[in-house]
RNA sequence: GCCCUCAUAGCUCAGUUGGCAGAGCGCGUUCUUGGUAAGAACGAGGUCAUGAGUUCGAAUCUCAUUGAGGGCUCCA
């Protein structure tokens, strides 16, 4: 399995191609910026934005070298190479400077310049001149306002009073240009909006997510918690595993339906099997790897495929069984860089819903088609609408030939459409054995995560020597896949505690009815209500604390437990319950057996609400 | 790993210029016996992350370590 944890932001950009100059340029004439498009314009607005911070920053800091400085989704960053670290009183100093630019309402002109010049106006910049450098045209874009200047491809509000609603939100350490081999800059961030009521709305937005986060959720809601006596390794407490376990019922379902096999590998090989799959080699700093007492080397497996591929190999395999899906729910350990690491959403402990298909070559396509069926089937299940479908393609280091990749690639992408699928590319981004479908949803902040993939492997089979007998008696080497829907079990909890807020559907929910007595004297009788529950294979749990009803209510809600059960003396004559839903539903009395009918029907539709 | 920030009760957080360790929630006990989102009183609970240092004196200042949070191309 590839670096399936691996986190990416959404590349796509409107602006992509913006490369036009304003009307100084002397190139076409451009509208004035009131009537240009609106999202247009908010772009212009974050983009001049930036250039403000960077003309405060200078005002500030005269030694700073100042980097690149763009619009991003919710407003604009600019990255400075500064004397000392920023801190807050800064940015409410630069924030200040800010607003009286803006104040001044100055022009912003632009226009091209040759490079020569370029590099005198910017002598003194050392990453002016290295982006001056780079620029393949003979002319650069150099942009002003008031005593500041710019390199800038462009992009501009006509003047600096028309940046709308901004605040600088929080600094940040960024390498340059995204190499850690390279300086270390501070990147300050800014959000900014048209008008203040959507900045403010979106800063309320981010306050939410605060409260969605599942770091958060999965303490208040006892599902889980993290300790630093294991980093990036979850403790599941009951509830938590209840919900993990549920999942994994949940798909181990599903493969009797889609034949696939499960099996269970162990936990650390040999370092030869990791040699022989190549991890061993690319991998090595990111796995578990120890010495035994009789100076054996070992290491704790990162993914299931090498031992896969190791069974696959331990018999003949005739095509008459291909495909042949193995299916592994081991706990898989990557040592993950402390920097990294992140909840429940980036782990060093951690275990996919994983398989492995090999198939004949000519099999693919149907294996890929049933395996978006099944993605399909699950996240349709779970009430996740807004996937983001990607084609991972061909990175710098790879196996095979480009004719190769260009033919799978073209393959996956058909076969994702066939699907109905929307799908983006993701140049460079595949694993170094394969193309992969990649499949993302975001977290609470809007940051997507990989959960769900598939690969081809061009490469593992090779590796191992697989094979099979073919109908013409001799040997051929299989087609390999590496698939899984909810991807590392960690990550998909994340997120999907996130997306329901902690409101999980029944068939999920670590405690699915809270049975309520109303007073001491009804406990006996709430006992009763929870042994029929449990009887029902239905998850209950009988508050019998000395609180007032009103309050085991509340403590429900709080846990977002989807039924109320409330009993008391009317209830305990005609062996019924008073039933509320999480949603706040007064249902009204019922029959016992009428509730668990329904509660249990629930449950094996796997129904989302 | 790197930059910045942070670490005080189970949780959320106060703690002033270095001078006796605090609150709310939760937890326990007792009272209350209730009809759809918080009944009351009392009580227990701390190696102020860990280790050094400065100081008459450190939760507070310095350094180191550990862990956590934000971020590390959305490319002039």
């Amino acid at each position: 399995m590839a670096r399936a944890q691996g986190v990416r932001y959404d590349a796509s950009h409107p602006h992509a191609e913006h490369t036009h100059m304003t009307a100084a340029s002397g190139a076409r004439p451009e509208p004035p910026f009131a009537e240009l498009p609106p999202d247009e314009q908010l772009f212009r607005m974050r983009h001049s934005a930036a250039h403000v911070l960077a003309e405060a920053v200078l005002q500030l800091f005269p030694d700073a070298k100042y980097a690149i400085g763009p619009p991003i989704e919710h407003g604009f960053y600019y990255d400075f190479d500064l004397p000392r670290p920023l801190t807050p009183d800064d940015l409410h100093d630069l924030e200040a400077r800010m607003r009286a630019s803006v104040a001044r309402d100055v022009p912003i002109t632009g226009r091209q310049i040759p490079k020569d010049e370029a590099r005198r106006l910017f002598a003194g910049q050392p990453y002016k001149l290295e982006l001056i450098d780079d620029i393949a045209e003979p002319t650069v874009g150099h942009f002003v306002h008031g005593d500041f200047q710019d390199l800038c491809r462009g992009g501009h509000t006509e003047r600096t009073g028309q940046l709308g609603a901004f605040t600088l939100t929080h600094s940040a350490g960024a390498y340059w240009r995204g190499d850690e081999r390279r300086p270390m800059l501070q990147r300050i961030y800014g959000a900014l909006f048209p008008t203040p009521g959507e900045l403010d709305a979106y800063l309320e937005a981010v306050e939410e997510a605060g409260r969605r986060d599942h770091r958060r959720l999965g303490r208040e809601l006892d599902l889980f918690h993290l300790d630093p006596i294991s980093p990036g390794s979850p403790f599941y407490h009951q509830k938590g595993a209840v919900l993990y376990n549920a999942l994994v019922d949940y798909i181990r379902d599903l493969y009797l339906e889609y034949g696939y096999a499960e099996v269970i590998t162990p936990q650390i090989f040999e370092t030869e099997l990791f040699k022989t799959s190549g991890h061993y080699q690319n991998f090595r700093g990111d796995m578990f790897i120890f010495t035994a007492a009789d100076e054996r080397e070992l290491a704790v497996k990162p993914m299931n495929c090498p031992g896969h591929c190791w069974l696959y190999r331990t018999g003949l395999h005739s095509y008459r069984e291909l495909p042949l899906r193995l299916a592994e729910f081991s706990r898989l350990h990557r040592n993950e860089r402390s920097g990294v690491l992140h909840g429940l959403t980036r782990v060093r402990s951690f275990a996919q819903d994983d398989s492995h298909i090999f198939c004949e070559p000519a099999q693919v396509a149907s294996e890929l088609a049933l395996f978006f069926a099944m993605t399909r089937r699950v996240y349709d299940s779970l009430g996740l609408t807004d996937v983001a479908v990607y084609i991972a393609g061909r990175p710098e280091r790879y196996v095979g030939t480009p004719e190769d990749w260009s033919a799978a690639e073209a393959q996956l992408e058909a076969a994702v459409r066939a699907e109905g699928w929307d799908c983006g590319l993701l140049p460079g981004e595949g694993a170094f054995y394969g193309p992969k479908v990649e499949f993302h949803f975001k977290d609470a902040l809007g940051r997507s995560w990989q959960v769900g993939t598939i690969q081809l492997d061009m490469n593992m089979p090779e590796r191992f020597g697989l094979t099979y007998i073919g109908a013409d008696g001799a040997e051929h080497r299989p087609a390999m896949l590496h698939r899984a829907i909810l991807g590392s079990l960690e990550r998909f909890l994340g997120v999907y505690i996130e997306h329901t807020e902690g409101r999980f559907p029944l068939w999920l929910a670590p405690v699915q009815a809270a049975v309520i007595p109303i007073a001491d004297r009804h406990l006996p009788y709430a006992e009763e209500v929870g042994a029929a529950l449990r009887a029902a294979r239905l998850r209950p749990a009988v508050d019998g604390s000395s609180q007032r009803m009103q309050a085991k209510i509340r403590e429900a809600q709080l846990q977002k437990v989807p039924y109320m059960l409330v009993v008391g003396d009317r209830e305990a004559a005609e062996r019924a319950v008073a039933v509320r839903t999480r949603a706040g539903g007064d249902l009204g009395a019922m029959p016992l057996d009428a509730l668990i009918a329904r509660l249990a029907a629930e449950r094996d539709t796997r129904a989302v609400l």
